[in-house]
DNA sequence: TAAAGACTGAACCGATCGGTACAGAATGGA
DNA sequence: TCCATTCTGTACCGATCGGTTCAGTCTTTA
């Protein structure tokens, strides 16, 4: 054996910011060579599968992320209202209170989507779930549709904030999505 | 002269679905060519300016068809709560019950994104202008902040209905902003 | 009907695309 | 020390990219 344990997983976040910045297609293998400071040699010994295969392990590791940094916290039993907080203080910092867009996301509307359909809709499947049960046992009514309605806030909350150049938008939407939750919370 | 008078106004609603379809960098003029008919020696008689000109031709063809049909009747005095249920009668059809997204939100969070930029940050100001003035008509609180939800709303269930495959969440999302809107409006 | 201008298709351009091949440098275990 | 293995840089591949050029066709007007 020789060199790094984990120098792949240290790629990733690397990887992630050249997709947020330049989409799927238009993040071409030169500029990920540029950016992460690998030649296409390495690239390739990382990740045989050349950019999909960047691009389904970066959306593995932002998926792993929101499961242990968002999902599990919600679907633990305790405070459900304090989660939710707690999620809402996780994603401002995550998504660098609207100036980070999301990338799954983005993805979404892209043609690139179909590649990875099973990750973009489980990610937003899981979040969905874990916040509707979280606003179920914090006494809220339709709880599956509020929590749809909180991400479809965020989702164009990041669109908006981008296509204005305004993060704080992002704040503003986030900040009276709090009041809407607080006299049932 | 000679032949058509307008035939590049009919290529417009083409060439915006394409853009939708594939994205500004991964529609290329092989595509473009293809679905239009057209080979590159007329795409370039009719946009000189090439793909980047296209695109700027379709976003002020939208930013148009929602000047008319959206922006316009929500300015106008009269009942500001039928010109927003108005409002979003005409969004739903735009939009195909969420089965098309939007461009210019899918554009604002490609890399080339600042390219339009102000085209896109155009569309949303007017939108989000327009949409407040009838909210405070209509007796609504904090109407630039609920105009401002509200764009959020449909642009992140846009994103939410592509990355789950499911049309109907947008659909749902409207009908809850409905509700809402119903007690003071 | 003939000239003028709108329009078209195809060939072509240099650049860049994603991906491959591989020799050799770097490294750790024996 | 020496070998096995990991890792890397470079050169290269065919394909396709956006864009240009232009001879020639079509259609309208005079």
């Amino acid at each position: 054996m020789a060199r790094r344990i984990s120098e792949r997983a240290d790629l990733l976040p690397v990887l992630g910011e050249i997709f947020r910045d330049y989409g799927f297609e238009a993040a071409s293998l030169s500029v990920i060579g540029e950016r992460t400071g690998l030649g296409k040699g390495s690239l390739y010994h990382f990740f045989p599968g050349g950019k999909e295969e960047m691009a389904k392990a970066v959306l593995d590791e932002i998926g792993s992320w929101f499961e242990n940094e968002v999902f599990r916290p919600l679907r633990e039993d305790g405070d459900a209202a304090a989660a939710i907080e707690a999620m809402l203080v996780a994603v401002d910092g995550y998504f660098r209170s609207g100036r980070r867009i999301c990338l799954v996301g983005a993805l979404a509307l892209a043609d690139s989507r179909e590649r990875f359909a099973a990750q973009i809709a489980g990610y937003f499947a899981a979040w969905q779930d874990a916040l509707a049960g979280a606003l179920a046992r914090s006494g809220q009514a339709d709880p599956d549709g509020l929590a749809e309605e909180i991400l479809a806030l965020i989702q164009g909350g990041l669109v908006l904030a981008r296509a204005r150049d305004e993060a704080v938008i992002f704040t503003r939407l986030l900040a009276r999505l709090r009041l809407r939750l607080q006299p049932a919370g």
